[in-house]
DNA sequence: GCATAATAGTTATGCGGCTAACTAATCCTG
DNA sequence: CAGGATTAGTTAGCCGCATAACTATTATGC
């Protein structure tokens, strides 16, 4: 590959990377939210209570990251973090109510973030994206990094 | 747009930028630069000489991010930064020698990244990620969101 | 020509994410 | 059942990027 076409998607992904992490920015600070806790939320929604050990790998960022977003979720009242009865090491993070209140704003917010970025493509190519999107970020995972399975593939492998 | 297909996109475009920063900060790191420094340079190196509102600009990222950017590759020797003749306030940015040494290796390193992402994807697919990423990061970019152009287009209005 | 607006750049501060280094608990193996 | 390895979580410190507030210069409108 030339130079011309590599920095075309590197620049491409770099700059989608900022704009989608800004927009994401604009419509979570009305709801008192940077960008990082919004997937911690959805992801609690989603799965039910589980550790951060657990978080840590759904949301794809380290333990270090995970202390400082729950802390914080926690201290404006979204989630709660009680030790593990099984574990005395690890503590289960749940929503509170207030957090699953708040889970249905960002879901709708969440969609709508989606919306304005596939915004006038075709079809066929929005239907398309997911599938090429996990299957580059499989590709320069830092860990575990197995050929891009072909778009469009379902299986957990490809999964988060 | 249901909220299953939304998740589906934002969370591949988050992880997406997760790892492919994670990527390049991992080649970068032998050559003493970190993630962001790299698209400085290969800028300095494409267009010449610019200014730093210039450099804000083409690397769309904010005037304070340039003002560290460029002092700490100033520091490390890589940039030079001298008074603009013509506009006393502005300062003219430029590769020093070794920094025009350095960006070869960054431009090598910036190939095989960009082989790394879309490795085992299918070629007409590859063709086709520059032109979608490109009008997937203008739909959401902060300011001028003008609709997405269908993709492959290569007007300038597509462009960087 | 002068006051006002716009521009170039810096400083201060905050957030998210990272690595490295550490503690504490659990697991495993001899 | 010891003792070393693994795992859960935290702390400290770094970097990139952002916004807000500021200074210094240049451009503009009367």
């Amino acid at each position: 590959m030339d130079f011309a076409d590599a920095d075309a998607i590197n620049q491409a992904i770099r700059l989608l990377s900022l704009r989608h992490r800004a927009r994401a920015a604009a419509l979570l600070a009305p709801l008192g939210l940077h960008p990082g806790q919004e997937v911690l939320l959805l992801e609690l929604a989603r799965t039910g209570p589980m550790i951060q050990a657990q978080l840590s790998d759904a949301l794809g960022v380290e333990p270090p990251s995970v202390t400082l977003m729950t802390r914080k979720l926690e201290a404006s009242g979204h989630i709660r973090r009680t030790p593990a009865p099984s574990d005395r090491r690890a503590s289960v993070v749940e929503l509170t109510e207030s957090g699953q209140a708040l889970v249905v704003r960002v879901e709708q917010l969440w969609c709508a973030l989606a919306e304005q970025t596939v915004a006038g493509l075709p079809t066929r190519t929005v239907a398309e994206l997911p599938g090429v999107l996990r299957a580059v970020a499989a590709n320069v995972a830092t860990r575990g990094a197995r050929p891009a399975s072909p778009p469009g593939t379902r299986s957990r492998t490809a999964g988060r």
